[in-house]
DNA sequence: GTAACTGCAAAATATTTGCATCCTT
DNA sequence: AAGGATGCAAATATTTTGCAGTTAC
């Protein structure tokens, strides 16, 4: 399927920034955050722009959103089929502690855990940090 | 133990916005952002005070920091004997999608899951996002 | 043609740094 | 007394908003 086919699924008009991003992004085994893509892309697009794009797709369930302890957020493709509606990404997230990259290991599900009386979970977010298996 | 000797046990020096802060957490059963802490205390210290301390806290191993995807970072009390060496929070979060909400589950320990070969954790930060059981 | 998208300027939010003064030890 | 802690001002970092002009459909 192409990169138009991708954003028309998702209901988004076909845009230079939407298909470079996109492109960019399936290109890449790591999630990157705005300050990366701004550094390929400032040439071409506003960093606004930039912003918006991350969103859009956000909200399309394009892209999901990694929160770091470092201030700023990390963003990659989503596996499978999510929508506006759906949006599930339960697989686990490695960030290296030396080369700061952040790498979505799709293989690996979120493992089951019980939670207390009450507590009604609908989403998990699992990071491991350490040394990746570039850096080890 | 008193505060002022959990201070000391983690090498710092006894002032009033440290015990402030620190009391304010013992008696709090969710993690806290600095804006918070800002509502409570702004009337006796500065905002950057506050923002030192959190950040003192993290490095002496009395918080950890739970990133959070909306932009702003909360923290809470370390249960056992964190140091700046050692810091390990290995117990489930549990974010409330109403009340906003971030409670430790300090009984729920993180689930071993073995990673890729070469991939060397040594932390895990694990949030389950939903509903708590004040509000579901 | 029209609604959606983009660029630029500016605002809002979050956090850190420099420095003079004050306080804990 | 000395070095660490605080308050204030300012800087930096991150993200969002307003609006006019442009583009996809």
């Amino acid at each position: 399927m192409t990169v138009e086919h991708h954003l028309k699924d998702h209901d988004l008009r076909v845009t230079d920034i939407r298909k470079r991003i996109y492109e960019y992004l399936v290109d890449l085994d790591t999630a990157v955050s705005h300050a990366e893509l701004e550094m390929v892309f400032s040439n071409d697009f506003d960093r606004v722009t930039i912003y918006r794009t991350l969103n859009t797709f956000l909200d399309k369930g394009i892209l999901h959103k990694i929160p770091t302890d470092t201030g700023s957020a990390k963003y990659a493709l989503c596996k499978d089929h999510c929508t506006t509606e759906e949006h599930i990404d339960d697989h686990v997230h490695f960030k290296c502690s030396k080369c700061e990259k952040v790498v979505c290991l799709h293989d690996l599900e979120i493992p089951n855990v019980k939670l207390p009386e009450n507590f009604k979970a609908n989403n998990a977010v699992l990071m491991y940090e350490g040394l990746c298996d570039k850096c080890s």
